[in-house]
RNA sequence: GGAGGAAUGGCCGAGUGGUUGAAGGCGGCGGUCUUGAAAACCGUUAUGCUCGGAAGGGCAUCGGGGGUUCGAAUCCCUCUUCCUCCGCCA
C-alpha cells in the first residue's frame, strides 16, 4: 500500500508513474474521501476536548460538593454526538483503505516504461541453449515414457494441473530442493525456515494478495485459511506486527514450500506437461532490509537465483520487467528465464521483485534505527530461488539424450546416489 | 473437548473509576567522571492522527471489538492468543 500522506501531497505524481503502468488513479475520489474525513477528525476531536475538560471540572465540582446533574447530562449528549462521529469516520476509514488497498505500488523510476510484456528489457544472457543433433522433445513427450511422470493418474487423483512424479523424477525433484537450500543456506546466507502451507486472510492481505487477488488462491471452506500461493505469504508475515532491531538487518530466509495457485484465467495456457501447474514446489528467497539497501539487494537476490542455473549449467537470461508488467506490489522485478528445448523459448523459473515499503505497511513491519531514530518500514523482497517443478523440467528437456534418457547434472548427482543418468523405469 | 488463570510501553513489571501516556527496573540514547573503558551519577527515551511556518498544542492508543459512565488500563459482555490441569489422539 502506499503511504496515504505521500499521496495526500503528490497525487498528481503519483498519478502520472501509475500512468505508466495502466492504473488510473481516480484522484477526485481521494480528494473528496480525504477532505470528509479531515472535516470528522476536526469535529470529533474539538468534542473530544470539551469532553475532557468538561469530566476533569465535573470531578473537581464534585469534590467541592457543587450540584453537576445538569452538566452531566450536557455532557451526555456530546458523548452521543462523539460515538456518531467516530462511528461515520470509522466507515469512511474503512472506505479510504479499501480504495488505497487497491492502487498498486509505484515503479522505480530506472524500471523501463512500457505497457505490456514487449516492453520487458533483457539485460543479460548466461549459457547457449545446447545443440542437439536430434529433434529435442518437450517433457510431456520425454517424461511418460520414462516413467517419471504420470500425469493421467494425477487427473484421476485430484483434476487437471497436479504432479504426480514416480522413482527417479519423485527423487530429482527432492534432490533439486535439496540442492537449491543448501546453496542458499551454506553460501548466500540465508537461514532456512519451514512455513504454514495455509495463512489467514490477514497474512495474505500483508502480501497484497489480498483483496485484489482472491481468485488465483484456493480457500479452504468455512475457514480464513487459504492454501499459500508461494512461501513469499507466510514467511513475509513472520515479521508482521514486528519491530526488528536494526543490526539484525538484512534479515535473510529461504524456505521450500508447496504452491497452490487457481490458475484462474489461464485456461488454454501451457496445457500440457507440468509447466503451470495447481500445485508445485518452490524454493523462495526473502529478504527484510533497511530502505536504502534494497535496491542493491534486489540485485544480489537475483544473482543467488542465477547462481543454481549457473551450477545446473542451465541457459538463461535475465529480464527486467516494464513498469505494466510488474507485479501488483513490486517496485522493480526482474523474470530469470530458462532455456526449454521442448518450447524453443525463454520461460520464467523466477521472477525476483524489490517491494520497498509497500508491503510492510500492510503488514506492519518496522525495524528501529541505530542512533536512536524513529520507528522506519522496512523494505521487503523476495524471489524465487528456484521454482523447483520448472527446474525439473528444464533439467529433463536441457539434459535429455537421443535414446530418451536424461543425462543427470555433475552437481546433482551427490544428491541422488551418484545417479547418472535416467533410464525408463516403471515403479507405477 | 472440559475446568481454571493470564494479556500493560523495546523488555520485565506496578497499577481495580477522576493530572495514569501510565510508578519502578532493565535496555537504548546524551552527558558528568575517567588516559580509555567499566562502575556510579544526571538527563532523556512510545506510536498513530491532527492543528501550526516553527515553537508548541489537541485527539486516540494498556491483546481485538462492543457496552456501562459526565469520565475506563481499572467495571460488564464478547472474540483472540498464551499458560496450567483433565480428557482424547499421534
Amino acid at each position: 500500500m502506499l503511504d496515504l500522506a505521500y499521496l495526500r501531497e503528490n497525487l498528481e505524481e503519483a498519478r502520472q508513474r501509475l500512468s505508466h503502468r495502466g492504473f488510473v488513479l481516480d484522484v477526485e475520489t481521494f480528494r473528496r474521501l480525504d477532505s470528509e474525513r479531515k472535516n470528522l477528525i476536526h469535529e470529533g476531536e474539538r468534542l473530544k476536548q470539551l469532553r475532557n475538560t468538561s469530566s476533569e471540572e465535573i470531578a473537581r465540582l464534585i469534590k467541592e460538593k457543587v450540584d453537576v446533574t445538569e452538566k452531566r447530562n450536557e455532557m451526555k449528549a456530546v458523548g452521543q454526538r462523539i460515538k456518531e462521529i467516530d462511528e461515520t469516520l470509522g466507515t469512511l476509514e474503512e472506505e479510504i483503505y479499501r480504495f488505497a488497498s487497491i492502487i498498486p505500488n509505484l515503479p522505480d523510476t530506472d524500471v523501463p516504461i512500457g505497457l505490456t510484456e514487449d516492453q520487458n528489457v533483457e539485460v543479460r544472457r548466461f549459457g547457449q541453449p545446447p545443440a542437439f543433433d536430434f529433434e529435442p522433445k518437450a517433457h510431456w513427450d520425454l517424461c511418460p515414457a520414462l516413467g517419471i511422470l504420470d500425469l493421467e493418474r494425477a487427473t484421476k487423483i485430484t483434476g487437471s494441473r497436479f504432479p504426480l512424479l514416480a522413482g527417479a523424477g519423485a527423487r530429482l525433484e527432492r534432490a533439486l530442493i535439496n540442492f537449491m537450500l543448501d546453496v542458499h543456506t551454506k553460501e548466500h546466507g540465508y537461514s532456512e525456515v519451514v512455513p504454514p502451507f495455509m495463512a489467514n486472510s490477514r497474512s495474505l492481505f500483508g502480501t497484497s494478495n489480498l483483496p485484489k487477488f482472491e481468485e488465483d488462491l484456493f480457500k479452504v471452506k468455512d475457514t480464513d485459511y487459504y492454501l499459500i500461493p508461494t512461501a513469499e505469504v507466510p514467511v513475509t508475515n513472520i515479521y508482521r506486527d514486528d519491530i526488528l532491531e536494526d543490526d539484525r538487518l538484512p534479515v535473510k530466509f529461504t524456505a521450500c514450500t508447496p504452491c497452490f495457485r487457481s490458475e484462474a484465467g489461464s485456461y488454454g495456457k501451457d496445457v500440457r506437461g507440468v509447466f503451470r501447474q495447481h500445485q508445485f514446489n518452490k524454493v523462495e528467497l526473502v529478504k527484510f532490509t533497511r530502505p536504502e539497501d534494497s535496491p542493491l539487494e534486489l540485485e544480489s537476490l537475483v544473482k543467488d537465483a542465477e547462481e543454481v542455473l549457473k551450477r545446473l549449467r542451465l541457459p538463461y537470461r535475465v529480464v527486467i520487467h516494464a513498469t505494466g508488467d510488474a507485479g501488483f506490489a513490486a517496485a522493480k522485478s526482474y523474470d530469470i528465464e530458462v532455456w526449454l528445448p521442448g518450447q524453443n523459448a525463454y520461460r520464467e523459473i523466477s521472477s525476483c521483485s524489490n517491494f520497498r515499503d509497500f508491503q510492510a505497511r500492510r503488514a506492519n513491519i518496522r525495524y528501529r534505527p541505530s542512533g536512536g531514530g524513529k520507528v522506519r518500514l522496512v523494505h521487503t523482497l523476495n524471489g524465487s530461488g528456484l521454482a523447483v517443478g520448472r527446474t525439473w523440467i528444464a533439467i529433463v528437456e536441457n539434459y535429455q539424450q537421443k535414446d530418451g534418457t536424461v543425462v543427470i547434472p555433475d552437481v546433482l548427482r551427490p544428491y541422488l546416489n551418484g545417479m547418472t543418468v535416467i533410464k525408463p523405469q516403471k515403479v507405477i
